[in-house]
DNA sequence: ATGTCTGCAAATCCTTTGCATTTTA
DNA sequence: TAAAATGCAAAGGATTTGCAGACAT
């Protein structure tokens, strides 16, 4: 991830938040510029603690997050143990983790194969198909 | 879902308790007996409303499901609200479902295309890799 | 100026834990 | 009868809500 590949990102995300009326805050753009930096997704108490913890409220991060989820601007994914993490939706460029289930290290898998799935739901009269995959191992240091 | 296939699905899950030196107890049979006959996914609570609700603790549901998922009798997939569904783990054939965001209803799609993704991460190094996969759409009625 | 966003506190929802009692093998 | 499972009560963790004050537009 280089600067302006960032830098693009943050931009693009505050142009999102600007078509949506939504207000240039302190909190939102110290959590943009956290999540376009940042290379896996984090749960939302992890975002408060990268950002100081006492700098703002985990409260003001929950509500960013979900503000940002609406207009499309992060991904929310449940996962295994029940929390959610989140992360800039690339639209660019669809792909999904592998997470170790003792150390929880994750890593991307860049393809994405659910096109088929997908296809079969809308083909059953659904709209606004989206789906969530999580692959779950136990990597090698773990083993 | 005939009769006989309910019965065998039962049975076989009896099988799978007795081997794993699990006792066969009442909130055990009644689960089990609900788990066989249903088609979609529930919920702890809803499956726990199903059986009566006073029949027995919803503690004790959880901690049956909990060791079912261990021993491979149900699987268990967390969703987009964060609650957990269980369904029983048809080990013959593998599927996913896709579930409306507004009426909850659920359908299965009997395909699974993951099997890709989940090669891509073993050969990451990744042990013991499965999946969690849901798609979620809004279904005709509801649209 | 006004409607939005924030922080704090408290509530809610789902799930887990502790412990005394009952039940299974 | 010994180990495991249950029920009840209470704790826990993640997320949401209410409301008064602060801030962006």
């Amino acid at each position: 991830m280089n600067m302006s590949s960032s830098t693009h990102r943050f931009d693009t995300a505050i142009d999102s938040l600007k078509k949506e009326r939504l207000r240039i805050t302190e909190p939102r753009k110290a959590l943009l510029q956290l999540l376009v930096g940042v290379s896996k997704p984090l749960s939302a108490d992890e975002l408060h603690e990268a950002l100081g913890a006492e700098e703002f409220d985990l409260v003001t991060i929950y509500r960013n997050l979900d503000a940002f989820e609406n207009t499309g601007i992060v991904n929310r994914m449940p996962t295994e143990s029940g929390k959610s993490l989140y992360e800039l939706n690339a639209e660019q460029h669809h792909y999904h983790h592998i997470i170790c289930r003792k150390c929880h290290r994750t890593e991307k898998l860049d393809t994405c194969e659910v096109v088929k799935l997908e296809k079969l739901a809308s083909d059953l009269g659904y709209s606004e198909v989206t789906h969530v995959l999580e692959l779950y191992g136990v990597c090698e240091t773990c083993r």
